[in-house]
DNA sequence: AATGAATGAGCGTTCATTCAT
DNA sequence: GATGAATGAACGCTCATTCAT
């Protein structure tokens, strides 16, 4: 069964975003792309940015979803291996979705309705992580959690980007680059509650 | 003695990057900013992309040096103290180049060029840091090391957008949110080798 | 018996042609209107312009009927009756198609086309128009008469245009207004054959 | 002294929506006829509306300052003469502004911004006209009065778009015409006060 | 060096019209 | 007859870049 046109302008569109940013996507590259005419595209969507906006959208969603409905706090795994298993799970969201990671990449903000999107997503995926990770560090403030989620989505980002995208590995290493990840400012010495000098 | 009309052009340019993004800003906004004239521009920069680049290579440039000469290997302090000071100095340097984080945010990648910048900034800082915590944890790998580094990089790099953009903090907390970020993966048990499951 | 397709589609049109003009009008309003599907319209027109052109004509064909066979001449009354008998009969037609008086001023000549359809309207109305004037007046030439016609035909359709469609009144007045009318240059002094100075 | 390019927009504007219309004259013929190219016209008008916005403007001044400053209630003459004088003036006025009674003919009310200008054009001229009027007549309502006004302004626009733009007269039969506007109505009996029957 | 008016290629979008079903 | 998805030419407008002064 043929995908529906909607379908086609939408992957069409992800694929150029990806490739070439927002801005340097014309919709004749898209139209191009999708075999289809130009204003066909416009009988599907309302604007450029329209497309933007969902092919965006549905990426988060993808995400979410696959990050969501994580069983691990009754998993009966220790607070490491649960930890540990947040991080390779959520390496291999960001490799089953590396164009959300190109477009972020390339489209920081290309529009200001664009940029609420973004803010949005990592507002839902902050909050579900912090679900997840309170219960491991009941001791944090609300603010120091969220820094540390914060921080961590950071890492795992630019540690998917780097890895998956600019070596173009895939998940051969995915154990190592884990670990790699749950070392990060363990190698100094263990959680011994070092003070700011 | 007055900044010459170059720097005023690259200031101005900046100051415009960052608050519009690199599409959002035209010549004719930087040359009013500037106040000179649309045709001076093309006296000091060759095409808009010309004076983007600049602008980020310059930015880059401040943090590169801001950052390198780190004399922290060989400041007697402890491994941990001197990871700490690493984190915190990488926090203020974001903090006193907030217009460079915006910019990055804003164009991942406004052109094929601005992301070759963008790599080579990455890489030569990536390039800096491992030099730097190399001889912390001299079991890894090159390859493991590189993912460190650039996990770490991703790490502070939200960490400070998250708290000096969005949320507008100053640095007052400073200490806090290092600590944070010194803690990551640490609430849950310490370097005890744990293997994948 | 329904109304046919074709006289569904033409009061759809005349209905937003007056409401919106000739250009505002797109088809897809129309068959919306119309409760048809997009290509249906193209079974009964071969063409916006031909619709416009058919709606146009239609009204001022319900003008030219309405106008047409007022038998004052054989109605026994004198001559100042029957003068103001066909000002207050021509502003009672222009009252009940206030459409065609909307249109013409929405849509002075959306294409050359229609313009000649105006003027052979104008061209017929002031032929009736003539004929019925004639006797009342035998020393003008018949240039001096169609240019009599053609003044008159403008003092009542601007007379009606600013009565019924800006100021929005109804027939109340209509006593009062056909008497303005009939008093325009009489005010001075009345017909003493006032020589040009 | 070469008119400006401003002036020369306008001008090659004024012909083209006299000749075309508002909607079949596109900013390409603008241009062409200006002998400019595309993007300067930009330089000098925000937009397509914008300019005939500014040619409406401009021509609707010229006749309001060529009808407003007439001196004839001061002028000894009688009331007749007067009538006649406005009248004459009128006609001649509309002959020198030809292109501003094609356009609204052309262009009842191409958007809703351009009819709102005529629509203050003859709240203006109207105005001007009652208190002109206004000494003749002192009987009448203002309401009456205003209609008065409309009904001979529509009477002499029909007349001189129908003598100088259809028929392509000249001025030479100049009296003959005013004749026959002032004897609109009057040829069936002067004032005898005739009520409606 | 400095200007700023002028350029024109190229964009996103619209909509009257067509045609396979 | 009826449909409505598909078309693509054409539009108004933008803006990086040029060049005569």
């Amino acid at each position: 069964m043929a995908p529906d046109k909607r379908e086609i302008i939408i992957a069409s569109a992800l694929k150029l975003f990806e490739e070439l940013g927002y801005h340097n996507t014309k919709i004749s590259h898209i139209v191009k792309e999708a075999g289809i005419a130009q204003g066909t595209f416009y009988l599907y969507f309302k604007s450029k940015e329209d497309v933007f906006r969902i092919v965006i959208e549905q990426c988060l969603e993808e995400i979410l979803v696959a990050l969501s409905p994580e069983p691990l706090a009754a998993s009966g795994l220790s607070e490491r291996e649960q930890h540990y298993q947040v991080i390779r799970a959520s390496l291999v969201i960001y490799y089953h979705n590396k164009p959300i990671l190109r477009i972020l990449k390339r489209n920081g903000a290309a529009s200001p309705e664009i940029e609420d999107i973004a803010t949005q997503f990592y507002s839902k995926i902050c909050s579900v992580l912090m679900d997840l990770i309170r219960p491991f560090i009941p001791h944090y403030s609300e603010e120091e959690l969220e820094a540390h989620v914060y921080a961590t989505i950071g890492m795992v980002e630019m540690a998917a980007y780097q890895w998956f995208i600019s070596k173009g590995h895939g998940l051969e290493k995915l154990d190592m680059l884990t670990q790699v990840l749950m070392e990060i400012n363990m190698e100094c010495g263990g959680p011994d509650g070092g003070d700011a000098p």
